[in-house]
RNA sequence: GGGAGUUUAGCUCAGCUGGUUCAGAGCAUCUGCCUUACAAGCAGAGGGUCACUGGUUCGAAUCCAGUAACUCCCA
């Protein structure tokens, strides 16, 4: 069978994940293996795969092969989020674009168009991770809106506020003035913007003094009820107690005293709005002020603020700095540079609102969470996130969980006429409540609540009702707590914390044992890939370039855990010509299966090139199982990447490779046909489609296993630290001989004569390997040094070649002279130390002794180029 | 404003408890090769005041202090 001397991924990957489907090997069900379990960072559902998946499930991916090959049952869920904000904002973008507003649609019209555009577009990006390999079992794909997950959430609900963890109450939240909805604290994003310092002048009521305030939001002085000074600060103190007037709306506020103010910052007054300010409204608890919400849901000022009703919100603040400025009560405006919150979604400025939400009261649910990631139970690639993790986990607040949005899992509670409420599954159970506490409501009086969950809370649930693990503890007992989650830094609060926090109150156990950060898939300049900056590549298309394989060697090559990753395309060409570098190794050793001649015993240059590349297989694997239990992927690659073009390339193969025309044995074919086998097994979590294909070419490796990605992955042996000290030298050796043929212009046709001085240091492991390396017809003994020739030290032991015509003997020799004079440098550096008697005796003795041996090899060379020299 | 992190070759990064794993890897660059698996390749080579300044030590990329620049998170 002719193979094609480059590896052409597009003609194979399709035919081997279809194959791979066909024989189910990505199923798992039960069995009495040890589970390893993956739940995938559900994708927003309506989404299209980008960069930062790639990266994400390339690792889920290589975890979960490693992991199957090392006999666990491994099991990839893969899913989808319903994404309650983002989906329902493109349903409205396109259902505008049709011409119709949401406000003209009922509910559950609404909802229909939702699950329409839900049925179109879910499920896009998972058919797109199939071609990047994703080895998910797809059989339990699942979607948050799910019916089965759906009434998970709600019965998470229910249960927590049963218990009393989640609560209805009055709080200043994020409003978002676009979208009409609360936001969390997480999807807020503040943003360092130039604005305006206004310094407002209150009247001392029953004087004609004037108290000055800054502020930067002048347009809020209608729901001021105080003006706070910092009771320490001297400037005000005779001003406790009285009241001022608050300018243009002339109402008499209180002027009260509180530690919070920072007497530094503006005046060292702080006009009070409990409505609209977050600290206002706790001052405004704290002093039992009048609170007055002067503005709309949609930012503008309401009939409450009785003046400029109606207007928008900075319209305001320009205007009524012009009427301020007229009433002669605006001191100065100064330039102020300050951080301004904005929406994640819409990108307009955040309204702190007063307003009634549902809460989880985090407190006591945080604590377990804490601990166990701080005792390290739930363990963090790379550490140092503990650090921010803690910091949000003893500072956390309360969790604002209800979206005014249509899109989501529909809150629980049931509203009476008379504005009481019930939580409950249905309107029948909730009616069954309100009547058992006397109530007479007819299900016909009961009103749901409008609003939805955030995304988050369904999420949280996630590692838990996959497997339906709130109805039904078989296949959650066997699968949870899950081994790794792989996902970004970004959503440690929004996801991972919350997922822990639920999985000690609902499991009592951790969801995962490690989280694994992935970092930002950034464009060369460094900048954030993103679709409206265009810089970043298609994936799909980048599969169709370099090969599924070659962009996830790209991906990976360098992504340390939790560093961005300045992605660059060359990345994947690195990757695909690695695929094209084996695929060539695999042609050769092909190609030997007719070379095969039974009557050929095996070369002593075989023989140890078998030797040492089984023993530096060992080696390296220990270096990867490291690797991996650290979770530090790319430097496993790379140890792979090494493992296979450096030692089986260039040495091993060229080493056991026949002369030309020549036959090769039997033994050293089988042999090297079981050193490919392992190297492609520990190579395939990397490349599967490249290492699925060549399994598929050797019927004997077949009968083991159908599949390399069923295959048994290879147990550690015993590794022998000399014989690798050995080819380092025969390296070295080599690389000389290379050095003085290629100065020589002597080609690897002609045979070389090799001597060497007498040494009993000297290693004779490779000698065979060498001369058939570097087609050396004799290599010699001498006990006298030849001269003239080329001469070279490896490893203490004086090498000989003889000079042919063409050398140019004082070239030769000025180069020697440099040698000698580098060498005198540093002899000089290391007997400076020796003659250090702190040094000599404080140093450790291994230290002392390796500087001697410095001193020793350096003092040989010297002599050996001086008697070249003849000096 | 509070916290965390980063700074080592042109680029991306390794360098754990101070000493042969100590100045390294891959890519890129340069030189020579279409050598009978592979030019998506082979064989070589060059390239760094380890951000800066001090300190501790016989010895510092590594420990300590300070400075600078950048990044992220929180308010």
């Amino acid at each position: 069978m002719e193979l094609p001397s480059k590896y052409l991924p597009a003609e194979i990957e399709d035919k081997i994940y279809a194959a791979w489907l066909e024989k189910n090997v990505f199923k798992s069900t039960p069995n009495n293996k040890p589970a390893y379990t993956i739940v995938i960072p559900p994708p927003n559902v309506t989404g299209v795969l980008h960069m930062g998946h790639m990266l994400n499930n390339t690792i889920q991916d290589l975890l979960i092969r490693r992991a199957r090959m090392r006999g666990f049952n491994a099991c990839w869920v893969p899913g989808t989020d319903h994404a309650s904000i983002a989906t329902e904002a493109k349903v409205v973008q396109k259902l505008r674009k049709e011409g119709i507003k949401k406000s003209d649609l009922s509910r559950d019209a609404f909802l229909e168009h939702a699950w329409e555009w839900t049925h179109k577009h879910g499920g896009i990006i998972l058919e797109q991770l199939k071609k990047l390999g994703a080895s998910c079992d797809w059989d339990r794909t699942r979607f948050t809106m799910d019916e089965k997950y759906y009434e998970s959430i709600i019965d998470c609900f229910i249960d927590l506020h049963s218990k009393g963890k989640i609560y209805r109450g009055e709080r200043i939240i994020n409003w978002d003035p676009a979208a009409l909805t609360a936001l969390s604290d997480e999807e807020v994003i503040y943003k360092e913007v130039q604005s305006k310092l206004y310094f407002l002048k209150y009247q001392i009521e029953g004087t004609n003094e004037f108290l000055t305030v800054a502020t930067t939001r002048p347009e809020t002085i209608m729901g001021d009820t105080a003006v706070c000074v910092n009771p320490k600060d001297e400037r005000y103190l005779h001003l406790h107690g009285k009241k001022v007037i608050v300018p243009l709306v002339n109402r008499a506020v209180p002027i009260i005293a509180d530690e919070y103010v920072d007497s530094e910052f503006g005046t060292g007054c702080l006009k009070v709005t409990p409505a609209h300010d977050e600290n206002d409204f706790m001052l405004g608890e704290k002093f039992q002020l009048e609170v007055i919400n002067m503005m709309n849901a949609d930012g503008t000022i309401s009939q409450a603020g009785g003046m400029y009703v109606g207007e928008e919100r900075f319209a305001v603040r320009e205007k009524i700095a012009e009427d301020l400025k007229a009433a002669n009560l605006l001191a100065k405006v100064e330039e102020h540079a300050n951080k301004v919150g904005y929406s994640e979604r819409t990108d307009v400025i955040i309204e702190p609102r007063l307003s009634l939400q549902w809460f989880v009261d985090m407190k006591d649910l945080s604590k377990p969470a804490l601990d166990n990631v701080m005792n390290d139970n739930i363990r963090f690639f790379p550490p140092k996130f503990k650090n921010s993790y803690r910091n949000w986990m003893e500072n956390i607040k309360d969790w604002c969980i209800s979206r005014q949005l249509w899109w989501g899992h529909r809150i629980p509670a049931f509203y009476a006429p008379d504005g009481s409420f019930e939580v409950a599954k249905n309107v029948e159970e909730a009616l069954t409540k309100f009547n058992a506490k006397g109530a007479s409501w007819n299900v016909s009086d009961l009103k749901q609540d409008e609003d939805v969950l955030d995304t988050w809370f369904s999420s949280w649930l996630w590692p838990i009702s996959v497997f339906d693990g709130f109805y039904s503890k078989e296949e959650l007992d066997y699968y949870y707590p899950t081994a790794d989650l792989v996902t970004a830094p970004e959503i440690m609060f929004f996801w991972v914390a919350r997922m822990i926090v639920a999985g000690y109150e609902y499991q009592g156990k951790l969801p995962f044992k490690n989280v694994y950060y992935t970092g930002i898939v950034r464009d060369k300049q460094g900048r954030k890939m993103s679709k409206s900056l265009g810089n970043s590549p298609d994936p799909i298309e980048l599969m169709q370039h370099y090969g599924a394989d070659g962009v996830r060697v790209g991906m990976l090559l360098s992504s340390p855990a939790g560093n961005d990753l300045p992605f660059d395309e060359s990345l994947c060409e690195q990757g695909r010509n690695f695929a094209n570098k084996i695929w060539n190794a695999f042609r050769l050793v092909k190609s030997w299966e007719e070379k095969i001649d039974t009557s050929i015993e095996q070369p002593d240059s075989s023989e140890i090139a078998v030797k040492w590349m089984n023993n530096r297989f060992e080696e390296v694997l220990a270096e990867m199982e490291d690797g991996y239990d650290k979770f530090r992927i790319s430097e496993v690659l790379m140890q792979t990447y090494k493992l296979i073009w450096d030692d089986f390339c260039s040495w091993y193969l060229e080493m056991a490779k026949p002369s030309y025309g020549k036959g090769i044995d039997q033994k050293t074919y089988n042999e090297t046909l079981s050193i490919f086998k392992n190297l492609l097994k520990v190579l395939h979590p990397f490349m599967p489609f490249l290492t699925e294909e060549m399994w598929q070419h050797m019927p004997s490796w077949k009968t083991e296993s159908e599949f390399i990605c069923t295959s048994e992955w290879p147990s550690a042996g015993s590794f022998n630290a000399e014989l690798q000290q050995s080819f380092e030298q025969f390296e070295a050796l080599v690389t000389e001989v290379r050095t003085v043929r290629k100065k020589q212009n002597l080609p690897n046709k002609e045979s070389l004569v090799v001597s060497f001085l007498k040494s009993n240091a000297r290693n004779n492991a490779f000698d065979a390997a060498f001369k058939h390396l570097c087609n050396v017809s004799e290599l010699n003994e001498i006990s006298e040094k030849l001269n003239p020739s080329f001469s070279f030290m490896v490893n203490g032991v004086e090498y000989f070649i003889p000079y042919t015509a063409s050398v140019d003997i004082e070239a030769e020799q000025a180069k020697m002279k440099e040698e000698l004079t580098y060498l005198q440098g540093f002899l000089k550096s290391v007997e400076g130390k020796l003659s250090n008697e702190r040094f000599v005796q404080n140093a450790p003795a291994n230290v002392l002794e390796a500087e001697r041996k410095k001193q020793a090899d350096a003092q040989s060379k010297i002599a050996a180029i001086k008697e070249q020299l003849g000096m």
